[in-house]
Parts: C-alpha cells; sequence; structure tokens
DNA sequence: CCTTGACCTCAAGTGGACTTGAAGTGGCAC
DNA sequence: GTGCCACTTCAAGTCCACTTGAGGTCAAGG
C-alpha cells in the first residue's frame, strides 16, 4: 500500500501520514525506490490514533500509549482518569447546552436580569478556575475540502 | 479600578485584559497618566466573555456578540445552534467516556479484541469525518501557577 | 527512451489565544 | 524630590497539530 491509498482508505491526508511517521505514531512497512510502503495494519494503527484523539490525549500521549513496537501497555489507570475528565466536561457541557437553550427562548429583556442565565455565568466562571481543562480534539481549519486531486488510481 | 485590580477580582490575567482591550471584547474607562482605569462592569463583561469561551465561541464571536457599545443582540438562533452543536459533542464525549470506563477495566487479553472497544473506534473514525467539530476554550499550558508577583497591596 | 506526475525532504507557515521580553514612563510612598 | 516598581507599548515567542511550498527524485505508461 502506497502512502495514497493509506490515505484514501483511512481518510487520513498523506501529509498528516508523513507527520505521524515522523512522530513516531505509525511506520511504513519500507521502501520501494523512495516511496514509503505501509502494511495494512496502519488503518488500525490510524483509527486507534483518531481514538485517543477523540478521547483527548495529545499525540505525545498517544505515542507513548501505543508504544512503537506492536500495541502495548494502555495504562488502565490513565484511560479512567480520561473517563473522569470527560464526565467532568461533560457535566460542565451540559449545563451550558442547558443554559444556551434557555437564553434562546428566554423573554427577560435583558439576558442579564433572568436568573438563568446568571446560574449560567457562575458555571463559566467556575471554569475559569479549572486551568486543567481536558480540551477536545481541535477546532481543525481544514484549507480546502480535501479532494483527492488526481490519485493515480 | 487599575489592571492589577480588575485582574485580581476576575481571576484573568493582566496581560490577558490588555488582550481583550485591544481587541475590543473589553474597555477602559479611560486612563490616570499612563495606566488604564477600568470601571466595576468590566467583571462582569469578563464573566459573560467567560461565558462565551466555555459555551465555544471564538473572541471573535464574542466580539460581535457582545457588542462594542452596552450589552448588545446576543443572536438567539445562534445560541439555539450553538446548544445543538454542544449536545451533539456531549453525545460524543458520553460515548467516549463509557468505552473509556469499560476499557479500564476490559478483561480481554488485547483491546483490539474487545467488542465494546471496536465500537469505540468507530464513534473515534465517525468523529473523523466531521470537520466541523465544534471544540472547546484550549488545553492551556499555564506557564507557571500564575502567582500574583507583589501587587501593591 | 522520455515524459509525467505522484512521491520525496526539509523548512517555514497557519491559527487561536495568549504570554513574554525589552525598553520606557510615571504615580506614589518615603 | 526621588527612587522604585507597577504600569505602559510593541514585537516576538509559544503551543499543537498539521499544512504548504520549493525544489528534487524516480517508477511506470506510452
Amino acid at each position: 500500500m502506497d502512502i495514497a491509498e493509506a490515505a484514501k482508505r483511512s481518510g487520513v491526508p498523506a501529509s498528516t501520514l508523513r507527520f505521524y511517521e515522523e512522530k513516531g505514531l505509525i511506520r511504513s512497512v519500507g521502501r520501494q525506490g523512495l516511496r514509503r510502503v505501509f502494511g495494512p495494519d496502519v488503518i488500525e494503527r490510524l483509527a486507534l490514533i483518531a481514538l485517543g484523539r477523540s478521547a483527548g490525549f495529545s499525540l505525545d500521549e498517544i505515542a507513548v500509549m501505543y508504544a512503537p513496537d506492536g500495541r502495548p501497555k494502555i495504562d488502565r489507570e490513565r484511560l479512567a482518569s480520561k473517563a473522569e475528565e470527560l464526565d467532568s466536561l461533560i457535566g460542565r457541557f451540559t449545563a451550558m447546552r442547558d443554559g444556551l437553550r434557555h437564553a434562546a427562548v428566554c423573554p427577560a429583556k435583558s439576558h442579564l436580569e433572568c436568573p438563568s442565565f446568571k446560574r449560567l455565568l457562575r458555571v463559566a466562571s467556575a471554569g475559569l478556575f479549572e486551568p486543567k481543562a481536558p480540551g477536545v480534539p481541535a477546532p481543525r481549519k481544514m484549507t480546502a475540502p480535501r479532494k483527492p486531486r488526481g490519485t493515480k488510481s
């Protein structure tokens, strides 16, 4: 499988595949001339990486967990603590969502006069004092609609 | 209220206050010599900004909503759509949290052999095809424990 | 054989939200 | 009146996960 094929199968851009390889997150099984050749397992590996990212792990954290060899020791404590992080995040998001929904239909002249809105303000301020905010993958920019553009297929 | 006072009251670093002012998110009521003087309302304003950030709005979006004058038209449609975004995010996070919790106690030799884990993989991959991912404030770095360091108080 | 264009490398750029550093000003406690 | 240091400005740096561009190589189809 060449890089274009891997990109197509996984949905991950070729540039990202090179970047991941450089970071040690994936490996190519060899080269044909200059060109990387990937084994079929790279697809699963990429799914694993996407999973980690979705869960809020950084690439560096993922690199440690899914070590360079095969699939390695995914530290269960780490998973559990990440789950807790997510849980509290979910709580905050839920409050935020409900607050937003209310604000969207709230009849108060000014939002500042609405008790629900004020409650929301407190939630937000509370978040301020948690510098440990987990964070989600990233609101990526996506320059262009990712057109495959002339893959030799 | 000088900038140090505003920083202390709001919990927002002075550098950020300057940055926000430059961006037009807050305003100082005047100067004493070089020094900015803030009105008491800046605190509420900052809470409002924190609220917007928590809900996933960018500073630019917030700048538009909480316009330069007083407190302006917070577009209700926008709020509702942000609530929907949050809602779907909550759904993904919840799946992720549950998956992580399971993985943390899963008895399967390899996570790859666990059906729940595979389901999780699918969730993650699904997320891949949503470039519109909302995103949360930011996994800020927080250089030092933010010591007030000799505020004249 | 020769062109083509997909692949390669390496350096630099991007974006959002700030932070940091250098150099300068001036309010206020003494 | 004067020294200190909190404030000022402006430019540049940071972080993360990539993307983009320039300049180059080479496998394969015609």
